[in-house]
DNA sequence: TAGGCCATCTGGTCCT
DNA sequence: AGGACCAGATGGCCTA
């Protein structure tokens, strides 16, 4: 059976919690508010195997319909505790509650990690119509909307082969003055300094003057966390290391990948060699000849470079220049070809910043069949993204 | 101070 | 039964 009814949730008791002294009064309201403007969501229905009308195509679809809170007979409401009661199921025992919370956490943080994942491979250029301040987070849903965006675009450029030849010659114009040149070479860990790890970027802080009274439990609790989340245990990757993952995505290299780059805001060498102990050397060396696929990693960014040379000159894994401070490995093991954009988007790497994602770029570019490897680049042109 | 954004807790639902 | 997913509620932080 088909069911048209939708769930009214809690939306309904809101208009009957109004009350002037209620410190929480302006959240009613804009709960209350959200009821007008958005629509509910659908009830979901068991599965029916048996029934034809319960296969996903006679489902009805998602709705977004104004439904009045008031008119909604209120009995629809989950919070009907008359009903509600005699078929509630027993609330979970604080064992399964505590882990119930940490398994929500856990997915919650999977999903913060995606979009910030998400957040670096969305180039400047277009995040820049959106945050004046480069160094101001983009949150969740700007993060969609101009990953969408960037998406669309690049599959109209794609698509349509006179946006190629046009953008083709703003870029190699802009190159040309850019000086810019692309370059497979190993690279020369002298040319990179890897800075010192900074904190990720975050939400622009004023200095806290205000409320200098003690924090209640729950708000140094969440002072903590803001402060975990300043450095995470798995801290951001740059730019170009995220993209490189979401460019390998399904491939089990990308999450090393992460691993490997997130090391690399600290202390390269020594987390370098700390990973390589936990996933073992020969599983870092066919990840990443999994991530090259066997070829070049030539959307590797200089700050991975530099975690393979260790950012001191020593090298961790073979191919890079050096001896091998590991084992087990010949160096003829790992052939890398590493490609540095260009001089200047080496020059001034900045791990910590929210800096133009160069490296996403290119690892579009290294994708097979990408009609634009040569003129991507972090700057390229407005005129693109309208 | 209002509003936006976020993290967390929680209960409901679905699936294995 | 237990985990995953989802969405509402709640409260904190931050900015305009």
């Amino acid at each position: 059976m088909k069911s048209n009814t939708y769930e009214l949730h809690n939306y309904a008791d809101l208009n009957v919690m109004e009350s002037p002294e209620d410190s929480k009064d302006s959240r009613k309201r804009k709960a209350a508010s959200k009821v007008e403007k958005y629509s509910l969501r659908q009830k979901r229905q068991k599965r029916n195997p048996q029934s034809e009308d319960a296969s996903p195509a006679n489902l009805p679809d998602f709705q977004l319909d104004l439904v009045d809170p008031v008119v909604e007979p209120v009995n629809k409401s989950r919070k009907n505790t008359s009903t509600k009661a005699k078929t509630k199921a027993p609330p979970l025992s604080k064992y399964r509650r505590k882990t119930a919370n940490a398994r929500e956490r856990t997915r919650m943080r999977e999903i913060n990690t995606a979009f910030e994942t998400l957040r670096h491979c969305v180039p400047q250029a277009i995040t820049g119509e959106d945050a004046t301040n480069a160094s101001e987070k983009l949150t969740k849903i700007t993060t969609l909307r101009l990953a969408m965006k960037y998406i669309s675009m690049l599959s109209e450029a794609i698509q349509d082969p006179s946006y190629e030849s046009e953008f083709i010659g703003e870029c190699l114009e802009e190159s040309a003055n850019r000086e810019a040149r692309l370059d497979v070479e190993i690279f020369d860990d002298t040319e990179l300094e890897v800075e010192k790890p900074k904190s990720p970027p975050v939400r622009k802080k004023t200095p806290k003057t205000k409320g200098s009274g003690k924090k209640t439990s729950t708000a140094s609790k969440r002072q903590s966390q803001k402060q975990t989340k300043s450095t995470p245990k798995i801290p951001p990757v740059s730019s170009g290391e995220s993209c490189y993952a979401t460019s390998s995505i399904g491939s089990p290299a990308s999450s090393a990948y992460a691993s490997l780059s997130s090391s690399s805001n600290s202390s390269p060498g020594l987390e370098a060699e700390c990973l390589i102990g936990l996933q073992g050397i020969s599983d870092l060396d066919t990840m990443l000849m999994d991530a090259s696929d066997g070829d070049s990693l030539s959307c590797l960014s200089p700050g991975y470079e530099s975690l393979l040379t260790g950012g001191g000159g020593e090298s961790l894994l073979p191919g890079c220049r050096g001896d091998l401070p590991m084992s087990g490995l010949e160096k003829s093991d790992v052939e890398l070809s590493l490609r540095l954009l260009d001089h200047h988007s080496r020059d001034s790497f900045d791990f910590a910043s929210d800096q133009q994602p160069s490296a996403c770029i290119s690892s579009l570019a290294s994708l097979d069949g990408y009609p634009f490897a040569d003129i991507l680049h972090p700057d390229f042109p407005d005129m693109f993204l309208t």
